[in-house]
DNA sequence: GAAGTGTGTGAGTGCACACTTACAAACTAG
DNA sequence: CTAGTTTGTAAGTGTGCACTCACACACTTC
């Protein structure tokens, strides 16, 4: 045997975070996303239930990798207040959204929850986050609703780019937010 | 003559901020859009340059319909503090977002900014709203970006469907967040 | 070494869809 | 009434892509 066929998932999954990150579901071909992980179209239909499939399994492994991300930063907090847990959540997501590849698909996975099985999985993943801050930080309603809220203002702002924009509005909506 | 040609681009327009709300750039076929506006797909070219055009012009006439919502909504505070203000705004984006078109299709640009006509409209769009924000309303930098930052909470709690999920996760996203 | 099982692909198939072209009908100007 | 312009469409064309199938190679088991 080459391969196993888990080992070969995870490959394409990586690559499939990837490929629709940057250019969403309808856009990316599932050729793509087998030439990425060097495998044939082919197989890739194989490995998963189609190209649905596909992103639904990717998503779940990006909000996987962001709920692992904030739990590490909250254990950098352990035994601090309510908002040293949820700046120390804020800059490991910071951290991981670097290479862009984690906020995008967000995106883009927000932009195709007309498919019903993406809308489910988008809902599961924000439920398994939303609760672990929550319960983990201690932290009111309030400061949850606005963690979020930032984060997705972060999702505007690398998306339309606007920390490239040298103009007073971009600077008042991009001031002070984590390495966007 | 049956009709002029800007009044058709209008109609056009109206129906494809519909169409590419529901499914989004790349999964809207502009025959769809055709046949909500009345017209053969084929005068659809003619009217507008591709279908990048059309979606170029309909995210245009989308962000000028919310700058005129929040214009008018602004009008409503005259004189007020800077926060009454940023209140009335929120609550006249919150009644033009009622229908959901206009919030989904912000959503679905911000999927295609991959693509650099649409980009380019995108921040032309957040230029236009933030900047008016800013100087109507006199509020702060923080002010501001707080205010766009709840914005896009509301586009993630519409997506994703969290005003009909009845769990605690859910309800601290969502409190207090004005008709989504 | 034969039979089975898991890994992998090349070569299709069929369809959806962006865009074009050739043509027709309505209206206008002189 | 005719020549020109504008509004409008039916009927293509070509291409990209989701998905399939027949087939081949590797490895195991007995």
């Amino acid at each position: 045997m080459r391969s196993t066929a888990e080992a070969r998932r995870i490959t394409v999954l990586n690559a499939a975070v990837s490929a629709f990150a940057r250019t969403g579901f309808h856009a990316t071909p599932v050729t793509a996303v087998a030439a990425a992980a060097g495998i044939s179209e082919a197989y890739v239909f194989r490995l998963f239930a189609g190209k649905l499939g596909l992103f639904v399994a990717a998503a779940d492994t990006c909000f996987e990798r962001i709920a692992a991300a904030i739990e590490a930063g909250a254990e950098r907090a352990a035994g601090g207040g309510a908002e040293e847990i949820l700046d120390a959540m804020g800059g490991a997501y910071a951290e991981l959204i670097a290479d862009r590849d984690l906020l995008l698909f967000q995106v883009q996975a927000q932009a195709v929850t007309d498919i019903p099985e993406i809308a489910q999985v988008v809902r599961a993943g924000y439920r398994r986050v939303a609760t672990f801050v929550q319960d983990r930080s201690g932290a009111s309603d309030a400061q949850v609703q606005q963690f979020f809220a930032y984060g997705q203002l972060c999702h505007l702002i690398v998306t339309a780019g606007l920390d490239q924009v040298p103009e007073p509005w971009a600077r008042a909506l991009t001031a002070g937010i984590r390495h966007p």
